[in-house]
DNA sequence: ACCTGAACACCGTTCAAGT
DNA sequence: ACCTGAACACCGTTCAAGT
């Protein structure tokens, strides 16, 4: 029953890869699967939670890929780099992120699971939190404009997006530390 | 017929800011300017392009908003808190920024505009983008999660929203100071 | 337990026809 | 020039009925 739910949640990844979100509907998805439409109801509540179960999937790659054990300036560095890899991967994932609406019970303990590394480094877990997520919003924000299907070609002639992302990456990070170590 | 686009876009924010962005369509749009749904396409080409010139709205409301002759560190700094005031005083905002195809005849003007106070202040062309751009990118994806309707409440009993936006704002600004003070 | 078939209300969009 | 009325194809979702 639990492998129907990723079943489905990896046919809906690849259907937006090959026609994009605007594509992506349940009937179109149903016929991946090789079924109607409301036969998805019986494994599932709704769109809405298959989108919340998308973006999970590409939180949970990125921690996944994150190197461990490197400090937690280390771990906010690649932390976003594999979110944004983890993004990169998958079309249109920016907006899945943004309209996704994640379950309740999901919450705690994913953000938990991505501070801990922080606040194993010794970053009390308020911080850590604060900290981590300013991370992701930049992230995220980032791969909305990079993703932007008008904006892309635009963007690109001005500057290298990895390049850059890296600069405002960076920058954040380095002022982060620069705080920790003006107050005691 | 430019007023008239200009009435179907403040129409839209306020039916957004009423219903929700879920709530948001044509009918009930057409209604609120005395109208069936048919007659907006005489005055507009689609629903994308409303949804655009709401972003774009957005936009130019943090620029009109942003202090100048501050210097291109005060720029970034207060270009960011203008566009998160702006965001947040319209419901949905973030996803209406995400999902929006901005026309590609706005796009170079738009972004000439807000990195200009950065290019009088001494930066050159590429970097006022690109460190703009990490701003915008920081400050959208932040309001993705303030405005997010199941992440909302959790958030904020862990921090702040304005003091662990702003820490993270100064931080990324302080980065970019110190990253072209050592270069040449 | 799991799926189908048919239907429901709703949506963006088009277009002939009105004025 | 600007709008209506009616229709089109499509969508998420429900639910009785099948197996």
């Amino acid at each position: 029953m639990k492998l129907e739910q990723e079943r489905i949640v990896a046919a809906a990844l690849a259907l937006v890869n090959r026609e994009g979100l605007s594509g992506f509907n349940l009937r179109a998805l149903a016929l991946m699967l090789n079924v109607r439409a409301s036969a998805l109801y019986w494994h599932v509540g709704s769109k809405d939670e298959i989108v919340a179960r998308m973006a999970k999937m590409l939180y949970e790659r990125a921690f996944d890929a994150a190197p461990k054990g490197v400090g937690w300036q280390g771990w906010l560095l690649g932390f976003g780099r594999a979110f944004r890899a983890s993004l990169l991967g998958q079309r249109d994932s920016a907006q899945i992120c943004t309209m996704a609406r994640l379950l309740d019970t999901n919450i705690p303990t994913l953000m938990e699971r991505i501070a801990a590394p922080m606040v194993e480094g010794g970053i009390d877990k308020a911080s850590a939190v604060s900290m981590q997520g300013a991370v992701i919003a930049y992230t995220l924000g980032w791969v909305v404009y990079e993703q932007s299907s008008t904006l892309h070609d635009t963007l690109e002639q001005m500057y290298d997006f990895t390049e850059s992302y890296e600069r405002g990456l960076t920058a954040m990070v380095r002022g982060f530390a620069a705080d920790r170590s003006k107050p005691p």
